[in-house]
DNA sequence: TTACAGTATCTTGCATTACTAGGTAGTGTA
DNA sequence: TACACTACCTAGTAATGCAAGATACTGTAA
């Protein structure tokens, strides 16, 4: 897939599923990644940058299947940030469908 | 508009509106902005990349509005790859919707 | 004549974000 | 002991959109 179509979006797609329920960053890999491929390496810092600008709290809880789990929690500033992206991301992409579907017109 | 949705996507855009007909940078500036906002400085040097990877070939006109035109036409190359980029961006598009406008299951 | 708005092209440097490729560490199994 | 899987992290690189500037042609108004 298309490296360039994911700037900003998975950034969209991470507030969603947080939004839903907490989820941790490898989760959120696995879990996106079902849709489209989402390296690590690009998941971790996107928590740290949202969580920093305060969209997200985090907390640490044992697994008993490997190294304690980092869940991440919208914060109120976080779930008003994802509805205004998610607002910007349909007319967006709407208008881009208009875009490239649209039929040859006589002009 | 989040200027990092457009990443790949005006590149998807400027070829399908080149694919309806021959265009020239500062008309397919005005076409997009109808839509979303661009910026000059980002249309002309897609233009002259997509131009290197033979997706395009360009033909000066005389315009009685300003200065000549550089018009851009798809080749057979580009045409495809056009088509593969379009296919593409469905299927992400799609991807992204289930994710953002999915229903809380019980899990 | 001069000035400006509109049309039309181009370039340089910057900001942002995804990926590659590595590392650390806990758990369970062969 | 070795490996696979889970789970976290970082440094450096690549790609691309934007701001801000330059150049130049046409037509109009002062």
């Amino acid at each position: 897939m298309n490296a360039q179509f994911k700037k900003g979006v998975l950034e969209l797609c991470v507030l969603a599923l947080v939004d839903k329920k907490d989820c941790y960053g490898y989760e959120l890999v696995q879990r996106i990644s079902e849709k489209f491929e989402v390296a690590e390496g690009t998941v971790y810092p996107l928590l740290r940058r949202l969580t920093k600008e305060d969209y997200f709290t985090t907390y640490l809880k044992e697994s008993n299947e490997g190294p304690p789990r980092k869940y991440y929690k919208l914060t109120y500033k976080g779930r008003t940030f994802f509805e205004e992206l998610r607002s910007q991301w349909k007319e967006f992409s709407e208008s881009v469908d208009q875009i490239i579907w649209e039929e040859n017109k006589n002009e």
